[in-house]
DNA sequence: AACATAATATGATTTTTGTCATGTGTGTTG
DNA sequence: CAACACACATGACAAAAATCATATTATGTT
């Protein structure tokens, strides 16, 4: 529910990206996508998205690969999610109607309207460390 | 975000439904789709999976369609998304992990899980019925 | 019997997800 | 410096799922 796949995945690597680049090492492709268990080639795809929005970083040739540099670690989940799923995502009409607005609700729309401002606060308040530094270090899970 | 075409097509019908048919009157699949604006032979099938379930009711022949009787009216809205979106719906992970639980969490699982279950309780708490008798009855939008 | 409408099956289209081949830059090695 | 290997970058392609459309069948009404 609510994340596709490319959105679980970007999260997923990222994360992965977060816990182990202490300096400037580099991941290459393989290493991420069977740390945490998805296609590499799609998850490529996917990375190199965020390469180009400037989330994560990385380096061709030989010892290259992904890498979050210090900075990016304190990305909020609210601009990943926001960068693979579009600007839009959280606006969304519960009953996927596009005019649906205060001035013109949804049946649903007063009812969920809480939910989705809290669900929206939650994304924003967390950066991608503090989950990682607030989670058990040597039980953090990524596959399965 | 959320949820699927179907289940915000099967939602906006049933609705429909909910609010127009008094007694035992039918309502041909052309004009609900245009009551809601969905696509007639897409939103036909969906209703046809919601007969299966009895959730709604139809008849055949001239005279015929789709109608919901009083009984139903009250059906939970978290019985309907169930019935379209499959009985684990509410239970996924985040992430995407399958053996994502209080044992075995992702690292977002304890941000979420709160969210996740007001989400569940809000679509428990509300019938079909409670939601229109609820909305001003004039301004039900079920389209655009 | 004729007709209208849901039910069903099937097919087309679009989106999402996933794979492959080739290009391009970078570091290593002789 | 040149050749090579390595790994990302890019775009074409493929498979699967979701979405949408059509045709046929079955059934109830008149």
């Amino acid at each position: 529910m609510i994340f596709s796949k490319s959105t679980e995945y970007a999260i997923r690597a990222t994360m992965f990206l977060c816990l182990n680049s202490s300096g400037s090492e580099c991941f290459k492709i393989n290493t991420i996508a069977s740390a945490i268990d998805s296609p590499p080639f799609f998850t490529s795809k996917i990375l190199q998205s965020l390469v180009r929005q400037n989330i994560i970083s990385s380096t061709k040739g030989p010892k290259g690969g992904f890498y979050i540099d210090k900075k990016s670690k304190s990305i909020i989940l609210y601009d990943l999610i926001i960068a693979v799923e579009g600007p839009d995502f959280f606006d969304k009409c519960l009953l996927g109607l596009n005019k649906c607005s205060e001035k013109n609700p949804c049946p649903l729309h007063k009812y969920f309207k809480k939910h989705k401002e809290e669900l929206k606060l939650l994304f924003k308040k967390k950066t991608i460390s503090d989950i990682m530094n607030e989670s058990i270090k040597n039980e953090i899970h990524l596959r399965l």
